[in-house]
RNA sequence: GGAGAGGUGGCCGAGUGGUCGAAGGCGCUUGAUUCGAAAUCAAGUGUGCGGGGAACCGUACCGUGGGUUCGAAUCCCACCCUCUCCGCCA
């Protein structure tokens, strides 16, 4: 959510952004309603101020016939205010409603376009991996080494939704391990997340849970919601808490299920464990001063790019075009994997995401610091990125390490977690089923 | 889930219808004292919204939402949360 003022004082500047960034919303009604608002909001105020008069008159002792006036001024103000703060809610809802869809500014270097093919290429490392033999996508590997259950999930679950099993347990165990210990060197204080939040934390981080096409799963008779993201948690933990300065920047790492409807987007390159309704992931979060997001930004785009060089994969990352940015973003970067599997003969595919949203969380959620001589509290900046999301981080081990027996190699990083240096085929037929 | 107690400012804690944005204490800031510090003394110290260039003025906020009243931190109702005991349970 951007604040009320800068945007009636810089209307020109967010009808261009609103164009950038692919979002309608209608600034004539805005203004409208922001006046109208203001006025009832005085109107409100007079009449309580003289009701609060009429109040103070009557705690002393003052003749029966007097008071009797005061008491039928009362009566009536009383009246009059229960139909203007109607009035005036409404005014303010419907405003604040039209607000939330403004999207945040943007940083000017910030590509400009209308879709993902519009983001522009930053950076390459590793070169796309290659085999000898017809490389297999993730479902065929984890087929063969018995990882992944589809057909038993899906009776349990319906589609998109998985067992992992034997290895892929360690494996993704592993992944989750490997980030964290990466995490804490980098001084973030680790956590695990509730898998559920209130649906005003939702909202305060921009996520919308009702309505039709949300990715958001709400609990029946309850306002809690499954998150998509341990975003929402991180980003939901400090809410309405004025901070020091000085803790700034406050560096969280938290681990969760993750949830997602995936309504509205079938097929395609989904295949898969890459498009799932449950995943778990480590998330980075960051709460800081204004001064300090943009190196925050520039810091989680490395802290990413050494877990994935760890892990040896090769990855391209992308600065987001403005109309792939999301709502509450500034500026965005994601890291695109290379997994051999995935279209005709492999391609890039996104396994992380960081972004600096800036105040815009903040001021929804009323996350603020305390800066040194100033009187006011002020927003602080909110930044997260992806450490490692383990559905997808195992697509890439498998598809890049895959051996052309059909085994996959573990990468080094991960051993001391997975326990074991190969997977392989299982020689005789498992027993278990 | 059952019984009881409770939720007040950065923290502790008083307050049972008007004199309460709220005593007192702690903390913090500034000043006095001191060579300096501690101790002591004095003053100040919440947030949102509206208006104003500003000083400031108005208004709202005592867990949340409703209600009673001319007037609610205070009375009534519902809900949420915390604590203690019991039950259940990983």
């Amino acid at each position: 959510m951007l604040d009320l003022h800068y945007i009636l004082s810089n209307l020109e500047e967010i009808r261009e952004n609103n164009q950038q960034r692919k979002v309608q919303v209608d600034m004539d009604r805005f203004v409208a309603l922001a006046e109208e608002r203001r006025i009832l909001i005085q109107d409100v105020e007079d009449k309580r101020s003289r009701r609060n008069e009429v109040s103070r008159l009557m705690k002393d002792k003052i003749p029966q016939e007097q008071r009797q006036a005061l008491i039928e001024e009362g009566r009536q103000l009383k009246d009059d205010l229960e139909n203007l703060e109607l009035r005036m809610k409404q005014a303010q809802d419907d405003l604040h409603a039209l607000q939330l869809q403004i999207p945040n500014l943007t940083h000017p270097e910030a590509p400009r376009g209308h879709t993902d093919e519009d983001n522009k290429e930053v950076k390459r490392w590793g070169t796309p991996t290659r085999f000898d033999f017809t490389p297999k996508d993730h479902v065929e590997i984890a087929e063969a080494l018995g990882l992944i259950d589809w057909e038993q999930a899906s009776k349990v679950t319906g589609s998109k939704f998985y067992f992992l099993r034997g290895d892929a347990v360690w494996l993704e165990l592993a992944l989750q391990q490997y980030a964290l210990r990466i995490l804490e060197q980098e001084g973030f204080q680790l956590f695990t997340t509730p898998d559920l939040a209130r649906r005003d934390i939702l909202e305060g981080i921009g996520f919308n849970p009702r309505g039709e096409g949300t990715q958001i799963y709400s609990i029946e008779n309850t306002d809690l919601c499954l998150i998509a993201t341990a975003e929402i948690t991180l980003g939901g933990f400090h809410q309405d808490q004025i901070l020091e300065e000085t803790s700034a920047p406050i560096l969280c790492a938290g681990l969760s299920h993750c949830f997602r409807t995936e309504a509205g987007a079938p097929g395609r390159a989904s295949r898969g464990l890459y498009r799932v309704h449950q995943f778990s992931k480590v998330e980075m979060f960051a709460f800081t001063t204004p001064e300090q997001s943009n190196a925050t930004l520039e810091r989680f785009l490395a802290i990413e790019e050494r877990i994935f060089q760890g892990l040896g994969i090769p990855y391209r990352v992308v600065d987001c075009c403005t109309g792939d940015l999301g709502g509450q973003a500034y500026r965005k970067y994601d890291i695109e994997a290379w997994m051999p599997g995935r279209g005709e003969g492999g391609s890039y595919g996104e396994v992380t995401s960081a972004s600096n949203c800036t105040d815009y969380q903040a001021r929804r959620l009323m996350i603020r610091y305390r800066k040194e001589g100033e009187k006011k509290p002020l927003f602080m900046h909110t930044l997260n990125g992806t450490a490692i999301a383990a559905s997808r981080g195992i697509i890439a081990v498998l598809e890049n390490y895959q051996q052309a027996d059909g085994s996959v190699v573990i990468p080094e990083a991960l051993r001391p977690f997975v326990g074991k240096d190969i997977l392989r085929p299982k020689t005789t037929p498992a027993s278990a089923a």
